[in-house]
DNA sequence: GGGACCACGTA
DNA sequence: CGTACGTGGTCCCA
């Protein structure tokens, strides 16, 4: 773009104010925020507003303008000018200093001039566009652009939220307003501009104004003439004549400001792709974002994004010849990468000794499949995102990952849990600050089937240099962590010590799966399928009309406007369905009212289909040996805890007697005569009572009665065996949330008794356990002051927000400090167990197997004979797991299915 | 198809 | 205004 007027050009003007507000309320602050408390609903808006007024109206020039703080000319003209505004809402601080990163990292420029309005810079520019025969498109919500509007300027108004518009020209104006565009300010001063505070003449509207404006030309027609006008609207004009002259000084637009002369510094296409995206990631704005990024905004035009400046670039690694290539090249270390890509199949990005390269397995000849199979076998070692995914792909591609395989992921959970993802693209962000390509947007299968030859080539091609470059940065990514850990004594032993090792568990417990009675899922799926059909019918029949019981939706709609039923607790949507207020509304209604009828049922369908869902799922999830195969994910909880996906069996129901049927379809397979489960009775109080050395706490374990028994005879100061069941439950709640950081608020409202009485209760047990209450008190003291917690074995979890002077998070990062030592130190324990169970019953040459963790329970596989033995086992090695000042007690059930393993 | 929200199961 | 998770439904947007 050489030329340097606007001849034959189209500029976009954007107000910059105008549309940051408008974004601001159409989007909820609280919802988009950067994760350090800095609100971006209004940068967030912003944003997708120029991506989409960019993509639609393809201008060749942008520019946005924005008001200065400190007011203008025209408040030295009237001082009341824009007065009586609700004072900006906090959470759009900073914002537009956001917005004006965006807009410089996109390569748009945006403009203030001093003691002048945003309004006048967009006048200026669009009269110029106007004289050079160029076209100007005006963006804002300010009715003041509408005198603009004419040949060769739009106005293009927000008509819902930030990116949908509606486009005005002068036609449109007429027909809006009953005048033309340049005669709109005229109409305004009449009538007046309540957002401008600039009061017009009472009585007239933009009808009365217009006919006047028609009747006599232009304003000073109509003042000219005000004599003649009769009625009440002319009286009213005649004693407001000085404020509509106020009015029209006002609202004019200034038209000839002194701005660069050359448009060329306007252009499009001089926004940078890798800092738009890095401040995007700041923001934490999301994929969708990256991905919509126009390409006419960037400097590169569309191209891929330039690979680092690197002395020399890296060689191939695509072929057998180059795979070959990196065997003479031995010793290597290699990173590995792995994606299923919708056209190319299985996708292997593979990085070593200054190569990179990505190789489609399906097309991979004999020849080359050895040779990747050699360099697997001859890699010193093999870095990997996630090891376990890595190593099944692999293997169901014919390869296999040895014991030089290498997780990345579990050092950097180590050394930082808490992270979102541990995948290559996490890391290399986190670790290097690399910002990662966007990922494109799955194809349908339509698009896919027409796709053209080349096109399709072309896709292939990104994708192998995605899964390329992701492997290579894995090499530096490996190369960080292995720094860290060596300022980082305690992860290197944390890993090496238990995490390593459980990894390899892990994979052995996903490929042992669990046993599923189907006969008995499929028998429990048309009994429960009944039950959920019943309770639709007898529902949907209470209200007549068609109700979807699963949308919480339609359910406010019955429940507060069709039934009018008594409205329950405030949540984002309107009010709550869960099942706590239902249950209370309920308990509010006359019995056999039809509303208590229909809430019955509703609770009764809530039951049904959760139930349902678990057994779907299940069915959804066996394989041809009538096994599920959990994946045990080690990253996952930042206490240190696993979590269980495809399926989760750490939440199958165990609660009611209904759900707990589901545990009958979980039995030992076949070559095995039973399911062993064993459990840590209270294991986190009991590291509560070591942790605090809480003396009382101590004596409860020792004593071997009841721990909450126990606990409520010293509160409420009786002997054990005068505790009713009313204070133990009491006790037990105290007891557990402290664990959890609970206020006498949050304990008031979970107990149903007055604040005053849970203070009360609380102070009780503090006082009987007092070092309970100084260990809680200084550990979290402990944690602000170095910035994390620990568990028993030193795993640390980082809290930042200790300190933070917003009182929400400090507040949440204080529970979350009080209860990590507490669930961490569980989850080391019951992870050291895990790895002697293995160990032991490996050695003692057992075919029964360990199968499930479920956070303090194990599941056992046990084979024919070898019962006795593997109880104890099971019970040494989780008992024996680690010493505290207390005994840890394990309890142990056996049967055929889970259900019967209960004890 | 992706993401947000709601609801709800477990320790 | 009690911690830690994962899943499935609906709804809205693209």
């Amino acid at each position: 773009m050489s030329a340097n007027d606007l001849n034959g050009q189209r500029i976009l003007l954007i107000d910059g104010h105008a549309m940051a507000f408008r974004a601001f309320f159409a989007l909820p602050a609280d919802r988009f925020t950067d994760g350090r408390g800095q609100s971006t609903n209004a940068v967030y808006g912003f944003t997708r507003m120029i991506f989409t007024v960019v993509a639609s109206e393809r201008p060749s020039h942008v520019v946005v303008a924005f008001d200065l703080p400190g007011g203008t000319f025209r408040d030295r003209i009237y001082d009341q000018y824009k007065g009586g505004r609700e004072v900006t809402p906090p959470q759009f601080h900073g914002q537009i200093g956001l917005i004006q990163q965006v807009l410089d990292a996109l390569g748009i420029t945006w403009l203030t001039v001093p003691d002048y309005e945003a309004d006048d810079i967009i006048a200026t520019l669009a009269t110029r566009a106007r004289a050079e025969g160029g076209e100007a498109l005006v963006v804002t919500s300010d009715r003041d652009a509408i005198q603009l509007v004419g040949e060769g300027v739009t106005l293009l108004q927000p008509v819902k939220g930030v990116t949908e518009m509606r486009r005005m020209d002068a036609a449109a104006v007429l027909e809006k307003y009953q005048v033309p565009p340049e005669r709109y300010s005229d109409l305004a001063a009449l009538v007046g501009e309540s957002a401008d505070n600039l009061p017009g003449v009472p009585g007239v509207g933009p009808k009365t104004a217009a006919k006047w404006i028609t009747a006599y030309g232009d304003l000073d027609g109509v003042l000219d003439h005000a004599e003649e006008i009769g009625g009440k609207a002319g009286a009213a004009l005649r004693e407001n004549i000085e404020a509509v002259r106020r009015n029209r000084l006002m609202n004019a637009a200034v038209l000839d400001l002194d701005l660069p002369a050359d448009a060329s510094g306007f252009a499009l296409g001089r926004g940078d792709r890798e800092k738009a995206l890095a401040v995007f990631d700041e923001l934490a704005f999301g994929d969708t974002t990256r991905r919509d990024l126009p390409e006419i905004l960037l400097a590169d035009g569309g191209a891929e994004a330039e690979p680092a400046a690197e002395a020399e670039p890296d060689l191939p690694l695509d072929t057998g010849e180059d795979l070959r290539a990196l065997l003479a090249a031995a010793p290597f270390e290699l990173a590995l990468e792995t994606a299923d890509d919708v056209r190319a199949g299985a996708l292997l990005g593979l990085a070593a000794a200054g190569r990179r390269g990505a190789l489609v397995l399906e097309q991979l000849d004999e020849e080359a499949s050895a040779a990747l199979g050699e360099v697997l076998t001859a890699a010193e070692r093999i870095h990997v995102a996630d090891l376990p995914s890595a190593r099944e792909w692999m293997q169901a591609q014919g390869y296999a990952l040895g014991e030089q395989a290498h997780d990345l992921s579990l050092e950097a959970f180590v050394l930082r849990p808490g992270s979102r993802s541990y995948d290559a693209e996490s890391l290399g962000s986190t670790l290097l600050g690399h910002v990662a390509e966007p990922r494109p947007r799955k194809p349908t299968a339509a698009s896919l089937a027409k796709e053209a030859p080349e096109v399709r080539a072309e896709h292939v091609e990104r994708a192998r240099a995605r899964v390329a470059a992701a492997a290579a940065m894995l090499l530096p990514v490996a190369a960080e962590l292995s720094a860290q850990l060596g300022d980082a004594p305690w992860a290197r032993r944390l890993l090496d010590t238990l995490e390593v090792p459980l990894q390899a568990t892990l994979e052995t417990l996903h490929e042992r799966g669990i046993a599923i009675d189907q006969g008995t899922l499929a028998q429990l799926r048309e009994e429960f399928d009944g039950f959920v059909a019943q309770a639709r019918r007898e529902a949907g029949a209470l209200v007549g009309e068609e109700v979807n019981l699963s949308s919480p939706k339609q359910l406010q709609v019955v429940l507060f406007e069709t039934l009018a039923l008594p409205k329950t607790r405030k949540i984002a949507s309107g009010y709550t369905t869960d099942a706590e207020s239902l249950v209370d509304l309920q308990l509010s209604l006359p019995v056999e009212s039809p509303g208590h009828e229909f809430l019955s049922w509703l609770l009764r369908f809530r039951e049904m289909s959760k139930l349902t869902g678990y057994l779907v799922g299940l069915d959804a999830a066996v394989d041809a040996s009538s096994r599920v195969h959990t994946t045990f994910q080690q990253t996952a909880a930042a206490t240190g805890r696993l979590a269980s996906t495809d399926p989760n069996l750490q939440n199958i129901p165990v609660r009611t007697a209904e759900g707990r049927r589901i545990r009958e379809v979980f039995a030992a397979g076949e070559g095995f005569e039973s399911l062993l489960t064993a459990d840590y009775s209270q294991i986190e109080m009991r590291i509560m009572a070591h942790l605090s050395e809480d003396e009382g706490l101590i004596e409860a374990f020792r004593s071997g009665e009841d721990l909450h028994r126990f606990v409520a005879s010293r509160v409420f100061d009786v002997a054990p065996d005068d505790v009713d069941s009313a204070m133990r439950s009491k006790t037990k709640a105290v007891s557990y949330g402290l664990a959890y950081g609970l206020s006498a608020f949050g304990l008031s409202r979970q107990l149903r008794i007055s604040q005053a009485e849970a203070t009360a209760l609380r102070d009780g047990y503090f006082e009987r356990f007092g070092g309970v209450r100084d260990y809680l008190r200084s550990s979290v003291e402990r944690a602000r002051e170095t910035g994390y917690t620990e568990t028993i074995l030193g795993r640390r979890r980082y809290l930042p927000d200790l300190t933070s002077d917003n009182r929400q998070r400090r507040e949440n990062a204080e529970r979350v400090a009080l209860n990590s030592p507490i669930q961490g130190s569980a989850a080391d324990i019951i992870k050291l167990a895990m790895l002697a169970v293995e160990k032991d019953m490996r050695e003692a040459g057992l075919s029964s197997r360990m199968l499930l963790q479920v956070h303090d329970e194990l599941v056992i596989e046990v084979a024919p004979g070898e019962l006795e033995q593997v109880r104890g086992i099971v019970v040494e090695g989780m008992d024996g797991a680690y010493e505290l000042s207390v005994p840890l007690e394990v309890g142990v059930g056996v049967g055929r299915t889970w259900l019967d393993a209960a004890h």
